[in-house]
DNA sequence: TTGATAAACGTTATAGTATAACATATCAAC
DNA sequence: GTTGATATGTTATACTATAACGTTTATCAA
């Protein structure tokens, strides 16, 4: 898996292949893609960035597609708990998943000057966090990690 | 630096620790220990678990201290800034710090159902993140790392 | 098809978390 | 003491998230 997100790349196909890959995931577990999910879906596609719930929702309102708060935190809920959004604690907020289909839980880089994000492979049960866990006796079953800093973009641009 | 937090230790040893560590650095350092700040770090010693910030200000309310929550999340910014105490993104809450005086930004390991909090070591340069970010040509500064699962306690109660 | 069950939705209300803004007070250095 | 920086008190409000409940829609077995 490599890191996506700071790099140019062929958005629209980033859009239909998210969405096309969402959809056959519904199939093969037999759960609801509805209007309202896959809308969701697509505005974190398309706008490739992390998104908070009530941005979403403003868009969702606009479009006749929900006006509530439960409306678009049901669909991120939904969306999350399938893999095909990943919710950024730091920043309150949600970001369409950089590699759909794959099972992963991933390190995300924030930048702190562009809010831009990218996904990064993860491993929790490796490395330095791992060790000190089992040291401790704990037993990871998910780990969050969000490193902030500056992406390329910015750091060219001479920010401090 | 040892992980500390699910072991059984000198508690009192450790709240006169982090206080004294607090004032020392303060001194050092030119900045105010005042008294609505000391007392919201030795809550949070006394406690050694996150908690969130109303559930201080509701303390410091009842002692006369301050009874808006400005007051409170002012004090925890401060005591944030000088090192003394790590907010956990996950929880909305914060933690005194385990290893006063270092310098670090340490990895949490949460207890899903006891809500108990596991200070680890971390680097975020070294590693795989580190790795993924100078390939992405990211820029860390500074690295969240939360994990959640299960204490020693819990697992040998048998949570699932 | 139909009836039963589960899943999803619409809506109201409210809980929980955090900060902007501004006036007042205290501290520290000169 | 004056002054500039730091800290505090207070009001108001913004932002984030969920409980609860009734209705609708989808699914599937009979």
């Amino acid at each position: 898996m490599e890191p996506i997100g700071f790099d140019s790349h062929d958005h629209a196909h980033c859009i239909a292949d998210g969405i096309a890959a969402a959809e056959a995931h519904c199939r093969a577990e037999g759960v609801q893609m509805t209007p309202t999910r896959r809308r969701v879906l697509e505005i974190l596609l398309e706008q490739h960035r992390a998104m908070g719930a009530y941005e979403i929702l403003d868009i969702l309102r606009d479009e006749g597609l929900g006006s509530q708060p439960p409306v678009a935190y049901r669909a991120l809920d939904f969306l999350a708990r399938q893999g095909f959004v990943h919710r950024i604690e730091r920043l309150n907020a949600f970001i369409a998943c950089a590699h759909p289909g794959e099972d992963h839980a991933p390190a995300f880089l924030i930048c702190r000057t562009c809010d831009r994000v990218a996904e990064a492979p993860s491993d929790a049960q490796k490395g330095r966090l791992g060790d000190a866990a089992r040291q401790a006796g704990f037993r990871i079953e998910r780990a969050v990690v969000e490193a902030v800093g500056l992406c390329p973009d910015c750091q060219s641009e001479g920010r401090p």
